[in-house]
DNA sequence: CCAAAAACATACTAAGTAGTATGTTTTTGG
DNA sequence: CCAAAAACATACTACTTAGTATGTTTTTGG
């Protein structure tokens, strides 16, 4: 049971490539077989049907991505005003894998799936509180530590962060161009500064 | 030629009902005519096909309600600051077409349609340059009439702020709740007043 | 090594899709 | 009022889609 789990991963990985390119709706079952090299017979024994996949993706595939490499770098202590600065030039400039042509992977997928279908809408959930409460609690831990304001709300500025965040990959992908990130990234940091 | 009018704007209209409620590429032109009470004929003598259709609900439904509805009243030559909070108060709060589980019309059709269609982007790049014009003239004009700080950047505190508008509507789809606007809102009002 | 289960392959189906061909009705200008 | 054009209606096509039925191959534990 090793090839299998190969394949499996294979066929997740490929589909969220596509998906993440095209749109969950517009990658068609045949489109992702297609590009893994597998058949019909192979992808619905390691799934039920396609939104079973898409659902997998987000566990199998972001849920660990996002835990590893977004949330990690809020939880070494240091200034979380700091750190949340430098994930969102990480994630905006520095990541070679995300496009500014596609936008954030878990907002295109809640836009398109969210009130559409309970399992994505529950699973994308899981991931969003995920980080909401590892940036809300960084920035708790900051007033305990006196980097950042007592008079703040953790969770108000962490909505206001994540918002904006998604937001302006809505807007990179609509320009085309990381232009729009780095006016986003220097507001940003205006507005942080303003919680010290 | 009334009548025709009439028809046309009836298919737009309620297309525009089912692609804010379902999505552009999940709502058929069959689900279109059915509602509409309309025939597959007339749908297609009125549009060349379902793209051309698509652009037309936001050149002849999205824009004029944009510059009615949201650009008015940043126009109205008083505070800036106080004018944006409550264009954003009334989007997300009172206005009582767009509801929480299905987002931002605008911003679901760019996360649906950019970098897949060229004339949906060159439709909504409009649209949303007509906003952040508008919005960046306001805060200029406060800045020149002393009620916003000289050396804040009135295009980057636009993005920053559209930006977060977007997300937050994002953020609602997921929650499927408005209380995630009022924790935006408290938050957007504490960061409009630093810029004073 | 070898049966049994796991893993994969192929061919097909039924339903939905955008769009077209070809009509009929309605409106409009002279 | 009446031809001509505009506006609409119906029936169809060609294609894509998710999913299934029924196989064959590969792996695995005894």
């Amino acid at each position: 049971m090793k090839k299998a789990a190969a394949t499996r991963l294979a066929i997740l990985e490929k589909a969220f490539e596509l998906i993440y390119a095209k749109g969950y709706q517009t990658t068609s079952i045949d489109d992702i077989i297609a590009t893994t090299q597998v058949t019909k017979g192979a992808f619905y024994y390691h799934f039920k049907n396609k939104d079973e996949m898409g659902v997998s993706i987000i566990n199998e595939l972001l849920k660990p991505t996002l835990t590893g490499s977004f949330i990690a770098p809020l939880q070494n202590g240091g200034d979380p005003l700091s750190g949340i600065y430098q994930l969102m030039h990480n994630l905006l400039i520095e990541n070679e894998f995300l496009k500014v042509e596609y936008g954030c992977p878990a907002a295109n997928l809640t836009h398109e799936m969210t009130s559409w279908n309970a399992d994505f809408n529950k699973a994308l959930n899981e991931l969003t509180e995920q980080w909401v409460k590892t940036m809300t609690d960084a920035i708790e831990s900051g007033q305990a530590g006196g980097s950042v304001r007592r008079d703040v709300n953790a969770r108000q500025v962490t909505l206001f962060v994540m918002a904006g965040y998604w937001g302006i990959r809505n807007f990179g992908k609509l320009e085309g161009s990381k232009e729009v990130y780095y006016a986003y990234l220097n507001e940003l940091k205006h507005y942080l500064e303003t919680l010290r």
